[in-house]
DNA sequence: TATTGTTATACTCTATAACTATA
DNA sequence: TATAGTTATAGAGTATAACAATA
């Protein structure tokens, strides 16, 4: 109240106004992912933990990655990352190959194991999804399709 | 490529279409979303552990929840929980208040300092997330807008 | 000497099984 | 006997410290 009266005398109230949507913007958006995201974890893969999951779906996206590599992309310490690369390869879903050049580096590639196993993953969590926007309006529809590609870009290369 | 010829040829291409790019939307969505969510976790309240600022988050949300109702909530088993709470009992962030009629059950309620937890939490996410919705075109931010109420609703009430 | 990754060890989170207290 | 929750114990995920191999 008192914000926007100042807002008003001052001739900000514009801004003021949208800072403080934003401010309600932020916290419904933070709800509405987190909920979302945590559903989404709960179709998992049976068989393979979430941490093993999740490498084996960023070298499945990336592409042939080091060790290092998946720890900065992961954010967590080269022996974790050792340990589940390890896991991932006992059962079958990357395997190591060494560099050609550098031969302190390991690089892990995803088998075709792995790939369907990332592809069947991603199909449950999609069929999840896909059922719920079924559900919606067609206008709401739409707005998802434009908010999808705005999530995607949000926190690009943020820390 | 086949699908879109059946279709066209059944008269039904609009619905076809319609699937087609639902499936993309739910692959985008699970990307955007997916990845938001990570981000947002990153931002965590130093000194608390993801679980319990979780299960602090719900209670908070609910008021007064017993252990059992924290576990469906959470989807954990009740030796989970019965030691998540214990540690923010220790915390100083809930306290036990027995049951007046059935002395069995420990209602859960949170302190005036797992409040301020709690908000102090939020607020850091949300900080986070309002500094780069801020970097986003007037229309992107009015698509979030109403994306967001969508997202709060999508999952309502499902498994 | 610096870099890449692994092994050793310890702590947290989680589960199942067995238990206690109460209804 | 059934229910709410706890304790005992074990497995997975993670970290730091120390190490090995290579550059």
């Amino acid at each position: 109240m008192t914000l926007i009266s100042y807002a008003n005398y001052t001739g900000r109230m514009q801004e003021t106004r949208s800072a403080v949507d934003l401010a309600e913007l932020a916290s419904r958006l933070r709800f509405g992912v987190t909920r979302l995201a945590r559903k989404l974890r709960q179709q998992a893969e049976p068989g393979i933990t979430p941490s093993c999951l999740a490498a084996l779906a960023t070298i499945e996206a990336h592409g042939p990655m080091t060790i290092g590599d998946l720890c900065v992309h992961e954010q967590v310490q080269p022996p974790t990352m050792s340990r589940v690369v390890a896991t991932l390869v006992d059962a079958g879903l990357v395997e190591r190959v060494p560099d050609a050049v550098d031969r302190r580096i390991a690089w892990v590639r995803v088998t075709s194991e792995g790939e369907r196993t990332v592809q069947r993953s991603r199909r449950r969590k999609e069929a999840y999804l896909a059922k719920r926007i079924r559900a919606l309006e067609p206008e709401q529809v739409e707005v998802l399709e434009r908010a999808a590609g705005i999530l995607e870009r949000l926190v690009e290369g943020s820390p």
